[in-house]
DNA sequence: GTCTATAGAATGATAGAC
DNA sequence: GTCTATCATTCTATAGAC
């Protein structure tokens, strides 16, 4: 079985290289301050040559935040899917949304950065609000079951437990030096145990 | 004493509140999505009127981040002040920056937001980066005075308490309902003791 | 010859600045 | 309002691998 269709014409950019390395340079700029002239300069294409492989600059965007919601749903629904406890499954949320978060990083950045300022963005930012108020309520439940202090607002910690996990878009590198699992092991720790010595 | 010159000429905005409506709205679209007749049409001023203000856009943005800057490193500054241990230091840190962050939200939004596409952007975030390595600084200097634990690296257990802390520029609203410092206490009783019961 | 990746030139719209 | 620069996009054509 052939993985890949035999290349016809001229050696270049395939639409899955060009799409890498825009959002790549989406992240290092930011997506409105980066013209198509900018990425067809780091291509070393012309702009009319990047047209070839998309119809437009947001449908690049769009792709990138199919990725990376796509990918976070599953995360969600992978770790409701058994019947388990309630701690259990948001536990597997966390270390679900940090696999993700390390190995999209890329797509994830650019859906956390969403500003809402086109009818793309804005389905990306409902999609990714449903997706916490799934998480929202498992911290209920899990209050509920006692693996979550009841004191707190479940929605304040959820938000507290995402802003930490959310934050690995902007300072993990994926260089091999920590692993995905163990950096989970982390947040998981400190979200539950905190940083105090027992 | 009087707070505010009498006004003079047409009535119309001064420069303190061109300022205001633009952080706003440069939060609401992001920087480089907001146009400066984006602007003088939330204002509802020409362009023209708007430079009459400010020599550039770009002014604006420096402006707002020379705020957001020098309140978080006031914070850290009235923190290690007094003659106190580190431990101790590390906290008044915490709960200066979550003050900072709910009191100059706007500003400081701006600021977590930079790509540092010019030098006013860049030299903002290297005075960011040398916040972040003097509390970093901090951060090990509690382990060893054993607040924290040491078996966590000091600059991911620094990231990942910002991490919680510079969320709440996503989704803190200043409507009363939410007291600043009740928010800092949750905020260090989730990074010292966890969301476990104890 | 056919398919794909690429280029060059030009479009109309909108940018920041004054 | 006006200016110049740059924006995203399109049209037409070519270069090279099958």
């Amino acid at each position: 079985m052939q993985l890949s269709a035999p290349r016809r014409g001229r050696p270049g950019y395939d639409r899955d290289e060009v799409l890498r390395v825009a959002v790549q340079l989406f992240n290092e700029q930011g997506y409105d301050a980066t013209s198509v002239a900018d990425l067809a300069q780091r291509l070393g294409l012309t702009k009319s040559a990047l047209y070839h492989h998309f119809d437009s600059k947001e449908q690049l965007l769009q792709i990138a935040l199919e990725t990376a919601l796509s990918e976070l749903e599953a995360a969600l629904r992978d770790a409701v899917a058994r019947d388990e406890p309630a701690s259990t499954q948001l536990t597997e949320v966390i270390r679900g949304a940090v696999r993700v978060l390390t190995s999209e990083q890329p797509s994830v950045t650019l859906l956390l950065r969403l500003r809402g300022n086109s009818p793309v963005e804005l389905a990306a930012l409902e999609r990714r609000r449903r997706f916490d108020q799934r998480v929202t309520a498992l911290v209920r439940a899990a209050q509920d079951e006692g693996l979550i202090r009841a004191d707190v607002d479940a929605g304040v910690a959820t938000r507290l437990i995402f802003g930490m996990i959310n934050s690995l878009v902007e300072w993990y590198r994926p260089d091999g030096k920590v692993d995905p699992a163990l950096l989970a092991d982390d947040v998981l720790a400190m979200a539950l145990e905190g940083l105090r010595p027992r």
